[in-house]
DNA sequence: CAATATTATGCAATGGATTGCACAATATAA
DNA sequence: TTATATTGTGCAATCCATTGCATAATATTG
């Protein structure tokens, strides 16, 4: 219980070259394999590496080469369900080759987003994966990335950035798949409730629905589309816009999970049967979907493939050298089928 | 959109100096606001490196002070809320402060920590905060990071290891409070479930539950404890138990919310009346508990301030250097009432 | 065996910042 | 004005690994 611990220090090429009475270059060319050295020398030195426990200094690597093998990860938030899985996907991949990810939020700031970027770029990371803060409007800093000729790739939320490249969910698709599946439940009277459409995701999310609408020859009806925040008070309230508005409608579509659930509570509040008088259907399958009561039909985005293929994309960038790659993965999200829509559903349990 | 962009070299201390017809040495002096120079060039110092956006390259200063200004921190898995949520306070604390948080995840495996704890050395770290994994039996690794004489801070999991500080949940505490909640809601015959006791936490928690019972007279009747697994069908499990065994009870504690949801869902398919005839409570407050048809009383055990509170003992034994200090630290958790265990309430809305 | 081709190693500079020691420039005292 | 004290800078080594160039050691060929 000493205060001062003998601290040792850690072993270096030069360790290694004075033990075996051969240079510090050599040692480095043997650890490298080089084939400069000869077989015996390598052997002798892998050994004396292994006997003392030798790593090779990062700090002194990273000086030397401007390489660190570091990557920058930026979310929003790290504790959202969609973005912490993201993040186990990225590291999942990463990890075994040798990267480790630096996580960073941005907390929805421009501001905190800019510094953080630039913290990555005074840490000489390898590349940066990032999904956009909401309110970020410039994008000077992403040009920062790319001038300092690192990968850059979005997930989830994109900015157009030359030579960056992305990875997102098919958002299109998944609204037209719910919808399809209320069609397929017999809805015709399809409600839409949307966040912010000046966001993305949501406009394509609106979009997906129109599509399936178009496909089935039902006539899109302006009336039926909510404006909503993405939570149950708000859920809640276009539940009692509709009721009290008495519009007629046989299924509510919401393009977030806690909208839905919002929405379900009123409904019931107010004795409306779901599914049989109206189906809700959500999005993005937050883990509570599943532990209501009703249970929650929704689309999985499936963020821990997202942050799966965003890695594999850094990597392709990282390994074409100077080549000029750049992806646009969509990635399909999935339909999970639960209580909330099933019109002909057996009661749970 | 060219291949070859130009890569703007990063500006250096001597970039400074031959500006300034000095020398680096002077201009590093300048930097730290040593009292060895002149005010006059520290501010020409100062301005020139403002001017060429100068910053200061952190490997180099790694390499040479052996200081990285960075911190370790290994959490079983980082999608989780309680221990993102950790992240989050842990981050707050440090990121103005100027460290950079390393997140690594041993996904509840010994190996897999071992070999984080032996990269976070490698990186030479300033220091190691960890939550420590489920399977862990040994603790060398543990051991040498305080021979490497660098802060070692376990949270709300920790392992006997000398010169080591902790911050971790009052689970005692919490048991207590629950359990008394229940008691001054009119309850006497209150069950216990548990998850494995050879865990701290869970041991906690029980004997937190008993000292409520003594406190208040009530005799501890060990029919009314239940094993079970951290998940909803062991919930169910064991409510089906005690329904179908008879036994008479008027609450339920559940040493996890999960639990505590199955055993909501089990007793409400069978029509018994929460929480009229039997109250229930959990542990753990998940963000579902409040999202839930009928809401679930629960634990609070605020992460974010553990990650907080962690992150402020970490700066303490940085800044003490060399003294011994070993904090062992045990928040309050708080009761959060809903109407899972309200015998009195109000139907919700 | 001498001369050339190969192969294996060493030397020294590099990357960027810090710091003990030496020395120059200026200020103060005599 | 000269000797001494005080302040401000410069020199060069250091942290650790890499790498171009020079050279030593060995192998090959005539």
């Amino acid at each position: 219980m000493s205060n001062f611990q003998h601290v040792k220090k850690k072993p270096t090429i030069y360790d290694i070259a004075s033990k075996l009475n051969i240079t510090a270059a050599t040692v480095s060319r043997a650890l490298n394999d080089s084939e400069l050295i000869s077989k015996k020398t390598k052997k002798m030195v892998l050994e004396s590496a292994h006997e003392l426990s030798y790593f090779k200094n990062r700090h002194a690597l990273a000086l030397k080469s401007g390489r660190t093998n570091q990557i920058g990860l930026v979310v929003p938030f790290i504790n959202r369900h969609f973005f912490s899985n993201i993040i186990m996907g990225v590291e999942e991949e990463l990890y075994p080759k040798g990267y480790q990810v630096m996580i960073f939020q941005s907390n929805e700031s421009e501001k905190k987003e800019q510094d953080v970027v630039e913290a990555l770029l005074k840490n000489q990371v390898d590349g940066v994966l990032i999904s956009v803060s909401k309110t970020t409007r410039t994008k000077s800093h992403f040009n920062k990335i790319i001038e300092n000729n690192l990968p850059l790739i979005f997930f989830d939320r994109k900015v157009d950035v030359d030579n960056s490249s992305s990875v997102e969910t098919d958002d299109e698709f998944g609204g037209k798949i719910a919808t399809q599946h209320l069609i397929d439940q017999g809805c015709s009277q399809i409600a839409y409730v949307t966040v912010d459409l000046n966001l993305n995701i949501y406009k394509n999310r609106f979009k997906g629905y129109k599509k399936a609408l178009e496909a089935n020859n039902i006539d899109f009806n302006s009336d039926l589309v909510f404006q909503a925040n993405s939570d149950v008070i708000s859920g809640r309230k276009v539940a009692r816009q509709i009721l009290s508005n008495d519009i007629k409608i046989d299924s509510i579509f919401c393009s977030s999970d806690y909208i839905a659930l919002g929405v379900i509570q009123e409904l019931k509040d107010n004795n409306v049967d779901i599914p049989g008088d109206i189906s809700v259907v959500g999005f993005s399958n937050e883990p509570f979907t599943e532990l209501l009561d009703l249970t929650l039909t929704s689309i999985e985005q499936n963020p821990y493939e997202i942050g799966k293929s965003a890695a594999r994309v850094f990597l392709d960038q990282v390994n074409a050298k100077d080549a000029i790659i750049e992806h646009a993965i969509k990635l399909k999200p999935k339909l999970c089928i639960r209580n909330s829509s099933m019109k002909n559903s057996l009661k749970p349990h």
